[in-house]
DNA sequence: ATTTACTTTCTGAAATTACTGAAAGTTACT
DNA sequence: AGTAACTTTCAGTAATTTCAGAAAGTAAAT
């Protein structure tokens, strides 16, 4: 079972953002391969509609794995692995996210805080040291937001979505409310 | 003037996360150098700083001016070209983000809407088109929320970032209000 | 017009990363 | 235990990316 064209253009394209996303090509490939097919696939199929050679397919799928993008299917009887993605749209982008965040946010923020830790010397260190508390609130001010955005139920979360431009003037509106807090 | 241990710590650091965030190695530590820096800096400097070569610097510049993250000065009597950062930490990553919206989310909303648009012509396609809708909604949802946060002021982001785990009364608030919208 | 002080571009080398195909490993069945 | 059906690992190779240094370009000063 092959491709028709327009999804093997998106499964290409996935494969060029693989590596914005923090994986490499191939496995961009893969992703977006059984993100658009309905059954869950072996190794080998994900290896021929991809050309690609099936060692390559294993470590992909390792990879996957480890960003919790996919899970393992069995069918009864079939002693071959079936794969596919860990959840919904929505779930994945999450976990790309989280997955991100823990590998580029979270190491630059331990050590800022190092840093921030010791007194400067002289002016070059306490400007850098401005800059880095930048930074560092910066990093912080995303880090709680996106968690924050975690713990809103789904419905919660629509409506915000859904209020667009009326943000604004939903906190205006809270701080007439609450004028003291 | 050669930096100090921790700031050139933080030096490296950015280079290692550079790669992740959409340069490379060499032009994170540019981008890392000039932050904590106080005075802006020529390329020489900059080379020596960061032991790279000339030429080096010079490519590392046109990347950093094509994401608008540098700004070259002058000094009055002095032909030399003057590299500084161009705002402040928060514009900083606003333009990275507006960047990365431009190169990894746009190509694909392009991509999608596309494929949208033709008929499915059996039950895979059928699936694949539903699939690919996710993501278009997805993508679609988070382009214009980023663009409505750039709306806000800098007060009502401030509030709204401050709001943390509030952002969820505010929206059940809103609703009690305006029960019919 | 030449020199001087600088910047940019480009080439090939070095380093890094990704991939294949074969070998080794695993598991389930006989 | 042996074999069959699969998966993973890994060494060598291919492809890509990064880089230094040289050459070319530019523009102010003389």
């Amino acid at each position: 079972m092959s491709l028709s064209e327009k999804n093997f253009a998106f499964v290409m394209h996935c494969g060029e953002m693989g590596s914005r996303w923090g994986f490499n090509r191939t496995i961009g490939q893969m992703c977006g391969l059984l993100i658009i097919t309905k059954n869950p696939m072996t190794a080998n199929e994900i290896a021929d509609a991809l050309s690609i050679s099936r060692g390559n397919v294993s470590m992909g799928i390792k990879e996957l794995q480890s960003w919790q993008l996919i899970k393992v299917q069995h069918i009864p009887g079939d002693r071959k692995e079936y794969y596919a993605p860990a959840g919904d749209i929505w779930d994945m982008a999450n976990r790309v996210f989280e997955e991100r965040k823990k590998r580029e946010i979270e190491p630059t923020l331990t050590l800022l805080r190092d840093n921030l830790l010791d007194e400067a010397s002289n002016d070059d260190e306490l400007y850098a040291q401005k800059q880095m508390g930048e930074i560092h609130n910066l990093l912080e001010t995303v880090t709680k937001w996106s968690s924050e955005l975690q713990r809103l139920t789904p419905e919660q979360l629509n409506k915000l979505m859904k209020l667009g431009s009326g943000i604004g003037k939903v906190i205006d509106l809270k701080d007439k409310i609450f004028k003291k807090e």
